[in-house]
DNA sequence: TGGGTGTTTGACCTTTCCTGACCTTATTAT
DNA sequence: ATAATAAGGTCAGGAAAGGTCAAACACCCA
């Protein structure tokens, strides 16, 4: 039960969560504290804080750069999205339809913004080859349930 | 996270905004008022206060010039819709949410709407190369705004 | 012992910030 | 008129972040 270097940092990005409610941290002052490659950060964040785990990350290049981790609110939602994300073979416009109809009568999504998903994920707007066009509506669909998942 | 000039500069002018409606500034005032390089002004004006966020300035030089910025009205948006289809370059990330950002502001998007749109249009849901992934971007912005258009 | 899974690094890339040198335009003094 | 002065504009480039990706490494476990 080694406690590796990418588990450590995972410990402390919670520790930061815990205690604040999010972590603001910057990738080189971490990587410093380890004592690793700054991309090291980028493992743990990819592996560690996925929207699939309900988290959500945010950052921004440049001086003054940062990266921010908070935790996405409500389950059900994400766990939905989880296992569209998880449909490999993608989801057909039928089926998004039908989830897309079944979020809003649960009242999950409003009228509108029902109708703004169905008008995104029509075959004619993504455009693309059928093997690739229905994991992309997979990834969208999530995406949207998962956004909606972390309140605000 | 560490405020940076940028974001000093862009506080300022968003306060006098608030105050008078308006903000009329000369830039070689504010940039000794933080004690930096003029061009800064320019910069700040280039990023933030651009016309996808909203914002109309203008300027003149000589004796007596002045820079003069202002929120722009309400988009319309089937016309945005049908620019954004146009956009022949297609539409980077960057781009797409200073659009959501302005639509919301103005009150076209709800905070969820935009947030579950934010979401979508990132990078890493879209998971295409380049060319088309921006194009891509453009189509999903232009239907989504234009089905809000449609329910007017 | 060999293959799979998870970890770690380093080289290279993109984005954002900030400045300084040089340019253009308007006003004012001669 | 012309020259001096007083604005603002442009652009390239360097610095300061974070991002990506493939390759090397490490640890199981059949």
């Amino acid at each position: 039960m080694s406690l590796t270097l990418a588990d450590a940092i995972e410990r402390h990005i919670l520790a930061l969560l815990e205690e604040h409610g999010e972590a603001a941290l910057q990738r080189v002052e971490v990587a410093r504290l380890y004592d690793c490659a700054p991309s090291q950060i980028n493992y743990v964040l990819a592996t560690r804080f996925t929207p699939e785990r309900g988290f959500v990350t945010e950052s921004r290049r440049g001086g003054g750069g940062y990266i921010r981790i908070v935790r996405a609110g409500r389950p059900e939602l994400p766990q939905l999205a989880a296992a569209l994300r998880q449909a490999a073979e993608g989801v057909s416009e039928a089926v998004a339809i039908a989830v897309v109809a079944r979020c809003s009568a649960s009242g999950w999504l409003g009228e509108r913004e029902a109708q703004m998903l169905a008008a995104m994920l029509r075959r004619d707007v993504l455009a693309l080859p059928l093997p690739e066009r229905d994991l992309l509506r997979a990834r969208l669909l999530a995406a949207a349930l998962l956004s909606l998942g972390q309140g605000r």
